[in-house]
DNA sequence: ACCTGAACACCGTTCAAGT
DNA sequence: ACCTGAACACCGTTCAAGT
């Protein structure tokens, strides 16, 4: 096993040849670190199949041996930042609570990525294990909770939509609802908007704490109702 | 005035000459109402300057008087959805209820245009009328069902964001749950899945209507907590 | 001020050639 | 099977020239 440096140097020194390398150069686990070193130095803007290629050390094109598409390689990323998110709670602290601490920590997980938010939401879980081992944990954590098999996902749902709904504002500007020239045209709204004790990024965070309290609320009176009925 | 079948055989007969037109032929108006037309024909993929002024007989070089980039006309177009989302519950019904068929309406309305949905989230609203005009109206049926001001703007961005959430899951494909062929991996989470009663978007809908219950249920509870906190 | 036409600097993706 | 290198079919945007 040599040394980053060391093969850095190798590298500069004796570029690839044409034709088939003696081992695979490329792996799915290798796109993904990649793609997320390029985020990490030049934000989603700077993630290029060409960008990748260049941190990958190989041709664009070599790329595409492993990934059907960049969409994929954002699936990949997206799986591996679900890996991140906390539900340790699940099976240890009362359901509600897990929840809420799961939603937390998923909001905070893809605040910085805001492209994979609508990625996440659209690809199918099948190829994407850490995700699915998330969902098996929640799961699992509703059920025992005392909430019934055919309600999970729903609540499963529910609660994601609007994690990631919540996760797009993180990333809106500091004077989004700044209403302009034409304050007279919505004075009602601007005064709520100047009423507003937090600001920036705060503001944002204290919507999301308002709607989870309320939301995770909700949800233990339609388990109450659900189980009364239900007997 | 001419009509339009008029128009488009003139604008085939005589092609435009150089240099500035007597009146201006582009207008935000007719950019978005263009935009519009492209997306139901050709949907968001097809959306490009260049299919944009095929529809208006222009070169694309010329929508670039009229708009700063192609973001700023997905704004515009976003800006004209919203004008079609029903706020006609408030000061009408109770908050709850209005608020409840503002959030039906708003996804809806949003569900079929889901690369507009990360827009709303991070576009200012000055340059939004349409879009103000409706915060204005949910803000004033919200202060007059007796939510104090410093939290009328976080109930708004709290519903609005389980909504954008939930529309961006309208448009998952069918089976983006099914866990594939290691089912071992997720059995609980495989079992809800599986439980379902509805499928495709009706399951959507499901979620959709259980979250909204639980989230309204809960800003009851939470108004009526502030209320006998602040007297 | 507001068009046209040509050009620029990309972009994701494909594919033959090579081992 | 899995690389390289060249090429393709776009894309959004800029800008001089024209009225």
């Amino acid at each position: 096993m040599e040394s980053p440096a060391a093969d850095a140097r190798e590298a500069a020194a004796h570029p690839r040849r044409r034709g088939r390398p003696p081992r695979p150069v490329l792996s799915r686990e290798k796109i993904t670190t990649a793609a997320l070193a390029v985020v990490g130095r030049a934000g989603y803007p700077g993630l290029t199949m060409a960008a990748l290629a260049r941190e990958l050390k190989t041709a664009p094109s070599a790329l595409y041996n492993h990934v059907a598409s960049k969409d994929e390689v954002l699936n990949w990323v997206q799986d591996d930042v679900c890996e991140t998110i906390d539900t340790s709670g699940f099976g240890k602290d009362p359901w509600d609570l897990a929840l809420s601490r799961w939603a937390y920590s998923y909001r905070a997980a893809f605040a910085p990525h805001p492209p994979l938010i609508p990625i996440i939401a659209v690809f199918p879980v099948a190829g994407a294990p850490h995700t699915l081992a998330m969902y098996e944990r929640v799961a699992a954590g509703l059920r025992e909770g005392g909430w019934p098999e055919d309600m999970v996902v729903d609540v499963i749902v529910a609660v994601e939509s609007f994690v990631l709904g919540s996760a797009m504002d993180v990333s809106a500007p500091e004077g989004i609802f700044d209403v302009g020239e034409r304050g007279d045209l919505a004075p009602t709204f601007a005064a709520a908007v100047a009423a507003r004790p937090a600001r920036g990024a705060a503001s944002a965070d204290a919507a999301f704490g308002l709607g989870l309290s309320a939301l995770v609320a909700g949800l233990r009176g339609t388990l109450a109702s659900a189980r009364a009925t239900r007997g």
